[in-house]
DNA sequence: CCGAGCTTGTGCACAAAGTCACAAGCATGT
DNA sequence: ACATGCTTGTGACTTTGTGCACAAGCTCGG
């Protein structure tokens, strides 16, 4: 469609969602041009960065005024492929489950929670937000009713791996992972981890080692 | 005391609390030495890198053998500054705050809860985990009591800058958001974020872009 | 139509991180 | 004592990421 297509860093890919963050206030905010300079100052970056970046996805700016904030994040949301809503099901119903379940963000942002399941009979039938907790049998049908799918695994640790592989059987194509386990997929499953006690751990390291971590931004 | 205290890349800071719960496991399992190249099996990265990563702690291996793991966990604490327990103030009585409070997996990497502030009223008082939710005006005397305090910011984006002044004012030397918005600090406090839809679009990114991206991990 | 004033897009030089390969060094058995 | 086998620690190299600086290019006013 495009033609050029060039690979995008993962530097960058880290990057882009806060951009988009930032595009739909602006866009909310009926600001309808915005410049690289302020564009990094409110996402706490280096503009030349900035401008980088938004070249990966293609020439959509205009010298001497800036980027069109609406056609920008058209194509940003192009690039991310967030276009469509990508339903996210959830496995385990326990305090965090049910944080993520009643989280409107994710709607928000283009990710409506499909299902939340759990193996624990007693919790099976519960509700949490707007959805009923199901039994793991229903996995593959959920996942089969809703593809493209994001798998949450929010269970202990020790079952982190044995979800996953449920997951991926059922047929979900990315998973995030917030048990403080080391999970392996096949290569062609996206998969990502986000661990809390670990960022506890990395502020620690800087808090004692006091001398400006690469955690700080600047001060205005 | 050491003598070469040589500073320790960021990379390497980001993956030291991974080994610190690897060898926390292999403790609690009886294992007396464990080879770079088990560890980095563990912890899904390359055993070069475990090797580089671990030498910057100092020389702590024994060659043909490997590492002595009740050694190099008491070495690792010292180097991420966990030896002593670090409390945790969380602001934001909510779905996530309530989850957070929740969470016994704190406590036991060392970061017990000390308190959960809100600016509700309504939610003032209530129980959330072990404690009451205090009122803000209680927070500079909280920290005070608890010193050395992480932060950590659970209140909607909008009001997180406000809120991580005020625990900046109170004393706090380390802040953990969850708030999608940028927060400045001055520069002798550690901030590190975690946004959730951020790490969905990521996910989003790569499922779309069908090529192995750095998300994924080997499959055994 | 032209010049002034911005802002983008990018070449380049540098810094950081990751990987490889291997000498150095320890333990063990003979 | 010494050879053997294994694993560490690290120098050299590759890949990736960052930031500066500036030419190219747009807009607008006169
Ligand atoms: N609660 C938090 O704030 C928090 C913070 C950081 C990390 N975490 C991590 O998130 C995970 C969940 O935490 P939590 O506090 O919600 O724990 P929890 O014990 O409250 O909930 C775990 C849930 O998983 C379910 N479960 C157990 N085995 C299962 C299986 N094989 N298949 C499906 N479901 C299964 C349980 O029935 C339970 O409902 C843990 O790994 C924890 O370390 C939680
Ligand atoms: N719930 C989740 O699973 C989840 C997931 C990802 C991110 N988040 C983010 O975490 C934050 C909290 O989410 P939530 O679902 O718990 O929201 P929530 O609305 O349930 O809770 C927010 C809490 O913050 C309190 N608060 C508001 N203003 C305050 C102030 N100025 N000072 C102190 N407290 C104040 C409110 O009284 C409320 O108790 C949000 O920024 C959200 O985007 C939540």
């Amino acid at each position: 469609m495009d033609g050029h297509a060039r690979r995008i860093p993962d530097a960058t890919v880290a990057r882009l969602p806060e951009y988009l963050r930032i595009l739909i206030e602006l866009a909310e905010q009926r600001i309808g041009t915005v410049s690289s300079e302020r564009l990094a100052e409110l996402a706490g970056v280096n503009a030349a960065k900035v401008r980088k970046d938004l070249s990966y996805l293609g020439t959509y700016g205009t010298r001497g005024v800036g980027y069109d904030v609406d056609y920008l994040l058209f194509q940003m949301r192009q690039a991310l492929g967030v276009t469509r809503d990508c339903p996210v099901v959830v496995v385990g119903a326990g305090n965090l489950g049910r944080a993520l379940a009643n989280y409107a963000g994710f709607s928000d942002r283009g990710f409506p929670l499909a299902a939340v399941v759990d193996a624990d009979e007693a919790k099976v039938g519960t509700n949490v937000g707007d959805v009923t907790v199901r039994p793991m049998s229903d996995l593959a049908e959920l996942v089969r009713a809703n593809q493209p799918v994001i798998g949450v695994i929010a269970t202990p640790g020790p079952v982190a791996q044995l979800v996953a592989d449920q997951l991926v059987a059922a047929g979900v194509t990315a998973i995030l992972n917030f048990a403080p386990a080391l999970v392996s997929v096949p290569p062609n499953i996206s998969l990502r981890k986000v661990d809390l006690a670990l960022e506890l751990q990395i502020l620690s390291f800087y808090q004692s080692h006091r001398e400006s971590g690469s955690a700080s931004r600047g001060w205005t």
